[in-house]
DNA sequence: CCTTGACCTTCCAATAATGGGAAGGTCCAT
DNA sequence: ATGGACCTTCCCATTATTGGAAGGTCAAGG
C-alpha cells in the first residue's frame, strides 16, 4: 500500500511518516518504479506502535528506544519497564508543576472581583517585587501543534 | 543599568530580554552613545512581571495581554480574571491528559515483571492492533529548554 | 597609554514535532 | 486525453530559548 493508505491504517500522518523515515526512526521502505513508497502490513504495525507510544507522550527518541526493544526478542522486560517508569516520573513531575501554577492562579482569581472595577489582585501579584527564584525548566506552550509532551532530559 | 544588570535584577536572561524587545512584547529601551541598552527600574519591574507570568505558564502572547491590562489603569478586573481562568482551564486540561498517560503507563508497568525475562505487557500494549482514536493535540516534549507550557489556542 | 577580560551588540543556527504549501510527477477512471 | 486525487521533494513557519561567532566597549591594572 502507498503512504496515504498506511497513514489511514496507522493514524500517523503521511507527513510524519516521511519525517520519521528521514530522521531514521523507521527504516526507509521500498519504492515503486515511479518512486512511491510501499508499505507492508508489518510496516503499518510499526507505525501503529509509534502512534500509540506518541499518544502516551513518549518523545521520538524514546520511541526509538522502545522500538528497538520491541524488535529485540531477547530484550529484558526490565529494560522496557525502566524506560516506561522514567517517563512516568517525568510526566508526574510535569503534572506537579502544572498543578502549582493552576493552584496559584485559582487562588489569585479567587480574590479578584472579576467585574468592572480596575482593582485586581492577579496583576498585583504578577507585579509584586518578589525575590527571583529558581529558573526552572521551561517548555513550549500548548498551542496545539504537538501531541505527547513530556520527555526525559 | 545595562542589560546584564537588568537580567540579574529581573531573572530574565539577557538573550530573552532582547528577544522580547524584538518581538515587541516590551518597548525598545534607550541606548548609550555606544549602543548599549539602558534599563530603568520601571523597565526591570516590567521584566519581573514577565518573569512571574512566564513562571505561571503564560505564553508570550498572553503576557502581552496581561502587560497591556496591567499598564491600563482603566482596565476591568474581569478582563484579567478571564485571561487567568482561561489559562487555568488549559492547564487543567493538560493535567488530565498527562494523568491519563501516567495512569496507563503505571498500569502497564504494574503488569510487567521488569526482570530479565523478555515477556513484556508494555510492549504488547503498544503493539496491540488497537482502533485508531482521536488524534488529540500534541505539544513538545519537556526537553528542558522552555518554562511554562500551556497556552490557549 | 595599552592590554585584558568582562561585557555589550547583531546575526545566524539549532532545538522538537508538526503543519502548510509549492512545483512537478503519477495513477486511474472517465 | 483529460482531470482529480495522489505521490514526491523542498522549503518555510511555529514556540521559547540557548549557543555561538564576529566585532565593539568599558573599566581596571600595569
Amino acid at each position: 500500500m502507498n503512504i496515504g493508505e498506511a497513514s489511514k491504517a496507522s493514524g500517523v500522518s503521511a507527513k510524519m511518516i516521511r519525517y520519521y523515515e528521514q530522521i531514521g526512526l523507521i527504516r526507509a521502505v521500498g519504492r515503486t518504479e515511479s518512486g512511491y513508497r510501499i508499505y507492508s502490513t508489518t510496516d503499518v504495525e510499526t507505525l501503529r506502535f509509534i502512534r500509540r507510544a506518541r499518544d502516551l507522550g513518549f518523545s521520538v527518541e524514546e520511541m526509538g528506544t522502545l522500538l528497538a526493544l520491541w524488535q529485540d526478542k531477547q530484550r529484558e522486560s526490565g529494560d522496557v519497564k525502566r524506560v516506561a517508569m522514567q517517563h512516568v516520573v517525568a510526566i508526574e513531575k510535569r503534572i506537579h508543576e502544572l498543578e502549582g501554577m493552576a493552584r496559584t492562579l485559582r487562588h489569585l482569581a479567587g480574590h479578584c472581583h472579576g467585574d468592572d472595577r480596575p482593582d485586581c489582585p492577579i496583576l498585583d501579584d504578577l507585579a509584586a517585587i518578589a525575590a527571583v527564584e529558581k529558573p526552572a525548566a521551561r517548555r513550549p506552550a500548548l498551542k496545539g501543534r504537538h501531541r505527547g509532551d513530556i520527555a526525559p532530559a
